[in-house]
DNA sequence: GCGTTTTCATGACATTTGTCATGAGTTGTG
DNA sequence: CACAACTCATGACAAATGTCATGAAAACGC
């Protein structure tokens, strides 16, 4: 048995990452790192919540956008598990909102594609040292942004009319009246200072509050 | 010295991809492989395109969206350019308008970012070796989905539409009266078979053809 | 040069969307 | 409990959007 005093066991690392070329690319890269093994993949969130109970590692690199079950929710469900697993949020998108939620779902590391690969290893040992490592690009504008103005209500019937689905359509949908639906609308085109409906989902995504 | 006699000389590779992780990722494994060299890299078209002039590699690895220049311009500028590089676009959409304009713009590869990093090694040998390599999902579909019916100047107003922009606006940067952009807007909604600009834009956009 | 397509325009009309005032029931917090 | 925030609704009006008919000029292919 043997507990080296010093400590050589590697970091047991998953990725979750639908992008298949990437995720194999970043898992071949970080196994030639001798701290660090990539004991599995997911291309989804649930996939993933299912390897990591199965599995327990150390770290979960997660994407954000992803089917099934979101980075952001599977951010939630490990943490309200009961591993041990310290979550790093790896994604394109500089989204305050992103960030907000992400911290807020308890990841320990949010990171974007931005970077190099290098920077992924590196926050890999600093987390698992029991760091956070937040991109520095963000961590500044992450507050100036402000929160989220929108209630849930605004963001689902937003989310919608983002997609062109007419109000009609939305009431039907969320069994409300069309005026209602109006309503909701033009309160958030008003809180998020847009001109109308595209408009307004489409900063309202950009903040990474859809 | 002594150059072997079985030809031993790499294929010499540029990679355009503007999301770094992926392309270092990439690059540092395409290195690997011992017939391939990754000669550069670039974060856009137009950086690539100095790139390739210069260093003239065998085969030009592009992503489709980037900045400055898109993967599809990158392709037409390297055909109608006097290097002999060939283009392989490697792009997470499978959008038969863009594998129908990569063909066009003369791309010798179409290949998507789901698959494994080793058939993008594959494909590389493959046109190098003078053969064109088509993702299969997408060589199916590219026919029956169809011609993009859109004129130029449908998909200049479409695309303005669904980033939200009213028609005055939109009247107004191109300097047309607003009734007529409704009514290349409504020509749109009929052609695509959607319910309003923004459905349209949406539809226009799954398709690549804006 | 003739037909087709594209471009651009007007006007008129129906529908959808956005705004505002107003009010009632629910939920949550201090 | 009081206050605030959220939810849902109506009705009325203004503005934007979508449809249709119609026509004229330019560009393109054959």
């Amino acid at each position: 048995m043997s507990n080296a005093s010093k400590s050589e066991k590697p970091i047991r690392v998953l990725i979750a990452e639908d992008q298949t070329m990437l995720r194999g690319a970043l898992a071949a890269l970080l196994n030639l790192e001798r701290d660090i093994a990539v004991v599995a993949q997911a291309a989804n969130g649930r996939e993933a919540l299912r390897l990591a109970s199965e599995l327990a590692p150390d770290i979960v690199i997660t994407d954000i956008e992803m089917p099934e079950r979101s980075g952001l929710e599977l951010a939630s469900d490990l943490k309200s598990g009961n591993g041990k697993a310290r979550v790093i949020i790896l994604t394109t998108f500089a989204r305050p909102g992103y960030l907000r939620r992400a911290l807020d779902a308890g990841a320990f590391g949010y990171l974007l594609k931005e970077r190099p690969v290098s920077e992924l290893a590196e926050a890999i040992r600093r987390v698992h040292a029991g760091l956070r490592v937040i991109d520095p690009t963000l961590a500044a504008d992450a507050w100036n942004a402000g929160e989220d103005p929108l209630s849930d209500r605004e963001r689902q019937i937003l989310n919608r009319a983002g997609e062109g689905i007419s109000s009609a359509e939305i009431a039907a949908q969320l069994r409300l009246s069309e005026g209602t639906v109006r309503n909701y609308l033009s309160d958030a085109i008003n809180k998020l200072g847009a001109t109308n409906r595209v408009d307004a989902a489409r900063i309202a995504r950009s903040r990474g509050w859809l």
